[in-house]
DNA sequence: ACGGGTTTACTTGTATGGAAGTATCCCGTA
DNA sequence: TACGGGATACTTCCATACAAGTAAACCCGT
């Protein structure tokens, strides 16, 4: 059963700091962009404090800079990151993918196939949001099927930093190709195959270093090493 | 060429973070210990608001709670942020192990040589500071092996829990087993054989799956699931 | 002796003022 | 025109005061 939660009135940092991480998560806060405790706190009427600690909070998920003095930036896109990311990514699902194949659970194999069809029509409709929100849900899934949730929910924060990358330029991706993909990792879950599952959890993940390349040369200004 | 830095006397809060965060991940500060902001303020001399922002910093790592209008405490070991972490760890180190097992550095292969004469004295020392330590820069040495320094790090923000809990009892642990363990891995390298080397990892990291239930039964004030 | 309501002491949250440092602009000078 | 140098307008950092909420102690009536 579960216990009630009372609903409290979330603090002001709390409600800053969601407001500006899915801004940044978003792309609609550039990287590098300047930010400013004392013109945020007056654009939206509270003391400067409050916008401070979510500040502090940003930059402890690497999504901001502080710099004393100076100012604080939204963190620019570290490719060395995104790379380690990717690479954890990859190690990680497949495991959890050879861990399902052994007994893929009905109900994720249908989940799945619903995200895939999503997946099409946002991709017919363009509808980028829709599409990202999509992928994320069928790779978690893998998770949840594995039982194994907090992997997940460790996997977010470094998640963070590659989700970046696919709002700032959703058009490089290869949104075909990504479907397809989905479809051989499912196909080879409903095949209870785990060496299939590896391979094509890995070749699915491996596609991101064909794509970096790309967007960090459209966009330079946004990428440090 | 190394471009200089200007140093600058770290920020208070930088201080009290850096010095919190030692005495937490060394079970000094036992887990669920009740902090106050005042108190700690007080007993260093400054005001209440670095050392707030510093329970900000380590909140956003799970190494506290901060409840509000209610107290601050050192976060509980989470079973199930430990189990996530060691699962990560299998997955991403074993990788790890088959990339470098193809062309291992012999540099490497000497260093790992070292920290395992190194556990081997703290072992008969019952130096348990410097065993774990050298333990962490062996491990790490996977990863520089790899040319993937920046794994580590994303790692070893998931590790600070495991080391916590190492700290908190490491009589429990089988350090001759351990140190079995590492000759194992590096054996396997220098055979430049992935599969042994895979599997030496993937075994040496499960051993944790049976201390965390024994650990957990001797201090159950310390976990939460 | 026990229960219940009130007070009181303590907690974190927010606001505000000033301190210290940085970068920019502007103006005088060669 | 090019170049220094100083005032100035920012920035984040830290200190302090107060607000709002929690929890424990306490007192009083039964």
């Amino acid at each position: 059963m579960d216990r009630i939660v009372i609903a409290t009135a979330p603090s002001v940092t709390s409600q800053v700091y969601d407001w500006m991480r899915e801004r940044v998560l978003r792309g609609e806060l550039a990287p590098g962009a300047r930010l400013s405790e004392t013109e945020i706190a007056g654009a939206i009427g509270v003391s400067r404090q409050p916008v401070r600690e979510a500040f502090i909070r940003l930059a402890s998920d690497g999504l901001a800079e502080v710099r004393p003095q100076r100012g604080t930036y939204i963190g620019k896109i570290s490719v060395a990151a995104v790379l380690s990311a990717r690479l954890i990514r990859e190690a990680v699902e497949s495991d959890l993918a050879r861990m399902v194949a052994a007994d893929p659970p009905v109900e994720m194999l249908a989940r799945m196939a619903e995200e895939i069809a999503l997946q099409e029509r946002a991709d017919a409709e363009g509808a980028v949001e829709a599409f990202i929100d999509s992928d994320d849900r069928f790779h978690r899934l893998l998770a949840t099927g594995a039982r194994q949730e907090a992997v997940w929910h460790d996997l977010e924060k470094l998640k963070s930093q590659m989700n970046r990358l696919r709002h700032m330029s959703m058009r490089a991706f290869d949104r075909a190709g990504t479907i397809g993909q989905h479809r051989d990792i499912l196909e080879a879950l409903r095949r209870r195959s785990p060496d299939a599952a590896e391979r094509a959890v890995r070749a699915h993940l491996r596609q991101m270093l064909d794509e970096l390349p790309r967007i960090a040369a459209r966009h330079p200004d946004f990428f440090t090493d």
